[in-house]
DNA sequence: GTGGATGTTCATCACTTGATGAACTAGAGG
DNA sequence: CCTCTAGTTCATCAAGTGATGAACATCCAC
């Protein structure tokens, strides 16, 4: 005990000097990842390390969702994830570097399900691609994760459809995700939609992708505005509806022949 | 000076017993609001006042739309503002106290014109109302603000959109200010869509909320999606194709007969 | 079984945050 | 011209913020 706090009055001394300019969103020091996860070989030791760094994680995840970036403290994670507040750096370096491993654990699982999943429709359609059958498959994965038990989806989309909506997130960082699986659908739809300008595609795939990110957002908003009627976590409900209010959209802007 | 120094010294003192339990959200104090604005009749130094008022609120509906509640300091703020960092808690009390003013400033006139512009699409047509005029007389006082030299109206539309995708402010917050404009375009496109479901209405409201709020947002994502070919300012471009999108996503969903 | 690495806990730092009291200033009202 | 008050500025507070070093613990390899 002594030992403690003899070290930290040393401590105190040491770091009188330092008067850097230092901010919010910089990294001071390079923070080496501890162990990157190799082969299937996991020791007891590893397997306890991955499970405390992903509950880090799902507390993150959770907090995060709701509260953004700025609104939730690392102590609030640390809590809510029952471990202390300096492994958290010790994981993930900053805050930040946090935030953006929450992104990095299920972006990459979700964007590959998505992928295959249109590859899959392409490959059975051949030519004959519809407007519905590609969004269908460009949303299947994603509503087949809100199917899951494991809570988890749902928050990571909570938060993709936050971060989506501000200026900080919504550009350059949701672009670099999401970028790729939509200029898949995209291709797709021009199958469908011979001859559409990019124009009309692009701002139909706008409306589409705000409508999703709303939904997923699972805000309360359209139990209080249908009085109980509809409720956001009912995949079976909006789903289909989706898929088919998008369709129409799609083909009202980019068919060739207008009514 | 000097009486400052030591009055600030007595301070020191008088606070030393203050030791509650105070956290932050929780008001402190009751603020008492600084003069109403009343009649037309307008001193000098109330204008001034009045000015100040409103620029520490331009300053704050930019820096929230930016980066949200949390992601602002009343020092950003007032900074932004070029006004004292103590003017802030004169006007408005709290943090939060600024940020609810935010939404009061513009939340009844734009309300109270949508209403308006509805009552007139009514009045005029009759009943025989078409959901593309529905949906045109409900949007398009937003879409005369975005055209507005006033940069204010389109931060302020971003925040809406940065609110209304988070669990915190979406729900609640959300349904107080709109409610009311969102059941009346309801109720008309009631008579545009006769024996439409409620469940379908909802959903498909829900859809094209999403939209709007998504493109309001001015992410700069569309910008890059297209590689420049779509702009988030350029109203002629999404104003009637959103119109036209989300009019056939309500036909697909609530029309009775099916194709 | 021992020694070194990996993971965890604790105390504390430098700095930021929202908020406030008191001093100061300039108009309004007499 | 003087006074009073709404408005403004300044210094400072208590609580909280992200981050870090050092002590401690535990398990694995040797």
């Amino acid at each position: 005990m002594e030992t403690r706090v003899a070290k930290a009055a040393a401590n105190l001394q040491q770091r009188a000097g330092r008067r850097d300019g230092r901010r919010i969103g910089e990294r001071s020091r390079q923070h080496k990842k501890p162990r990157p996860q190799e082969g299937p070989a996991k020791s007891k030791k590893a397997l306890q390390s991955q499970e405390t760094r992903d509950r880090i994680l799902d507390a993150a995840e959770e907090l995060f969702a709701r509260h953004g970036l700025y609104g939730v403290t690392v102590r609030n994670v640390a809590d809510h994830a029952g471990t202390d507040q300096a492994l958290i750096n010790y994981y993930f370096g900053t805050k930040r570097g946090m935030f953006d491993a929450v992104f990095e654990r299920r972006a990459g699982g979700i964007n590959a399900a998505r992928m295959a999943a249109m590859d899959a429709y392409e490959a059975k359609v051949g030519a004959s691609v519809t407007v519905e059958g590609a969004i269908r498959a460009f949303l299947q994965p994603i509503f087949e994760n809100d199917r899951t038990a494991d809570p988890g989806w749902r928050h990571f989309s909570a938060l993709v459809a936050l971060a989506n909506n501000s200026k900080e997130w919504g550009g350059q960082m949701m672009s670099r995700y999401f970028d790729a699986v939509i200029h898949r659908l995209i291709g797709l739809l021009r199958k469908g939609l011979p001859g559409a300008k990019d124009e009309d595609l692009y701002w139909s795939y706008q409306m589409l992708s705000g409508s999703l990110m709303l939904i997923q957002a699972e805000t309360g908003r359209i139990e209080l505005l249908s009085k109980g009627k509809c409720r956001s976590d009912d995949v079976d409900a909006f789903g289909e509806r989706l898929v088919r209010y998008a369709a129409a959209g799609f083909r009202e802007l980019c068919e060739r022949k207008r009514r």
